[in-house]
DNA sequence: TTGACAACATACTCCATAGTATGTTCAAGT
DNA sequence: ACTTGAACATACTATGGAGTATGTTGTCAA
């Protein structure tokens, strides 16, 4: 009976979750195109063929709704780039594999990387309901640890006399706004390989590691 | 009594502008902190000590204010930049003043420019009532003129040798994702020295030529 | 000094939308 | 077969805020 029930609870679960994906979707398109406040939940439900019952059956407001995609667009991030933190490798090449990682998944998941900056810029400036707030506050902490992990490479790169910077922190800062720009001014092109999303995430990166001073080839 | 009604006119045209000027501040920063949907023109009145109705006096709609904040933040961007394109050098010497003068200007109007960002966003995905939209489109062809001003100096400073980028898209973008960044990250200290903010431009100049693969020395 | 108008402030209307309350369906357990 | 609850849909309420209508004040020309 336990075991009857844990494992309806199970595929229930896994139906919630299924579910939760799709409006999370609906929800970050639009919260891309006309912004967390500008976006009704209407507008949400009618992405997805559905209404804001089914919403609400889910989130208990439009804010949690906001703060799912956000966590999920963060988790997306964690997962590509994480992995790569481990190999043995020098500095430079990590660096190199994180930086591509990283756009080909802001590419890929554009419109939740775009909630993310959104959540943090409401963070910024203390917009979001109080309740929420605390929550928010948690997530940008995800984001820090994130950033760390960027911070982390960079530094060791530096070490080994590859790449070379002034303040860490406008040199971070200048490389997320490189290799993040994507989510700002890539459009995708019906019918654009697979190869060609490669090339604009191997331009970035590029790009971004040529700030750092590199000289070096690119592979 | 033309003469007479003229310099009236004029008179109280400047405590228009002047009126007007206010309430655009007010404005700029609470779009750059709520952003356009989210504030209200109590809100902005509230910033400036005053009341919605002398918004309204000055302004047709929430959108017209909008459009000239964004107008007016491109204004300010133009008015630091031009004039350097005028000046007899070696174009790299011309993209790095360029740069520094654009960088320089953001920091210094960053709500404004913080609202020209957020109205490229509104028109690449339709928002925005459809009376404003024709306006929207040209303060956009403004933008796309601002932008060919740099284009300019890139394909000049490479065709001397001393830049190379492949697709001038990608890496025009990658120069205003990163000269644009303080609109972002740079949080005004106080106390905070005119030198102190040369020397974030610089290096954020710095970056944006490295990026471009750059290898000479900064002044 | 008076009328006229600009530059506001005050006091409303009205609608879009967040949130709620209730109804419906369907699948699983008993 | 009937009960129960999850997963919705439908139909409402309540409110914030855009826009408006009107009132008030100060200034300048005649």
């Amino acid at each position: 009976m336990a075991t009857a029930a844990r494992s309806t609870k199970y595929r229930r679960q896994s139906d919630t979750d299924l579910s939760r994906m799709e409006i999370m979707e609906g929800a970050a398109l639009c919260f891309e195109s006309r912004g967390f406040a500008a976006t009704s939940l209407d507008e949400v439900a009618a992405r997805i063929s559905s209404t804001k019952g089914r919403i609400y059956h889910h989130y208990a407001s439009k804010a949690e709704l906001f703060l799912d995609v956000y966590r999920a667009g963060m988790m997306m991030n964690f997962q590509a780039v994480e992995p790569l933190l481990e190999l043995e490798m020098p500095a430079i090449n990590r660096l190199k594999a994180v930086l591509k990682a990283h756009v080909l998944c802001v590419i890929r998941t554009k419109a939740f990387q775009n909630v993310v900056g959104q959540g943090v810029d409401m963070l910024r400036h203390g917009t979001m309901p109080a309740n929420e707030h605390a929550e928010l506050r948690q997530l940008a902490e995800l984001r820090d640890a994130y950033s760390e992990h960027f911070a982390k490479v960079l530094e060791d790169a530096m070490a080994d006399g590859d790449i070379r910077f002034q303040s860490i922190k406008i040199a971070l800062n200048s490389v997320f706004m490189c290799i993040n720009g994507p989510i700002v001014w890539f459009t995708p092109r019906s019918g654009q390989s697979e190869k060609e999303i490669e090339a604009v995430a191997d331009e970035c990166v590029l790009y971004a590691i040529r700030l750092l001073g590199y000289t070096g080839k690119m592979p």
